[in-house]
DNA sequence: CTTATATATCGTAATATTGCAATCTATAAA
DNA sequence: TTTATAGATTGCAATATTACGATATATAAG
């Protein structure tokens, strides 16, 4: 993104923007969506359902698994990928949190 | 961010994908806890709050507003931001659904 | 050991994001 | 009308992201 000064912000705040990020990517919201789908499978599965080469998908399952929204298990010579349960429920209770303590009227 | 081939993908994936990185920046992150924080206030007051310039803050705001995660009424000379409670339950439910759709085990 | 299969890594070109100085616009006050 | 104040817009430099060909690594099969 360019010069973003993270030493500015905490922690906190780098730590949602960046988790935020692994999921701000079409081809990384379709991955998550087919994860949903299929529950689990290798990466080769991912390669033939998007529009993307093989590298690429490579890439964005490294960021997701880095952003600790998806895990991968070595299984013989492929790798099988699926969604990790406990972010989605982390996520959905920061911002169902934040709905609750937000006035229903504003300025 | 680069060549993302956003035309291979679903207007739902874009769109998530772009409300997403709406959220993705610790400044936007830093923002949006602000205004949790005082429910509402001037463009001035982030600006006094947050180390970044005017034009900064202004075009982040811009942002904000554009991914309808908040809402900005004209007030006098300057401009009163609060956050749009909706977007968060929408978010909120959408990663709470995930969540209970996911199988505890995995691969 | 050799070959085939599955995935990761490297290097790089194309493009998007971020931050800010300078400047413009609009409203309020004098 | 002039001046001050609050924000938005413009233009640009610095940096991050995205995609992919070429290549490397690792395991399984023969």
């Amino acid at each position: 993104m360019g010069i973003t000064k993270s030493e500015s912000f905490t922690t906190e705040q780098n730590d949602m923007a960046n988790l935020f990020k692994a999921i701000a990517n079409p081809a990384r919201v379709a991955i998550i969506q087919y994860l949903l789908k299929v529950d689990s499978c290798i990466c080769g599965d991912i390669v033939n359902e998007l529009p993307l080469a093989q590298p690429t998908i490579s890439q964005h399952l490294k960021e997701l698994k880095n952003a600790n929204i998806i895990q991968g298990t070595i299984e013989g010579k492929s790798i099988c990928y699926c969604l990790n349960k406990d972010v989605f429920e982390s996520i959905g209770r920061y911002f169902m949190g934040m709905y609750i303590k937000l006035d229903a009227k504003c300025c």
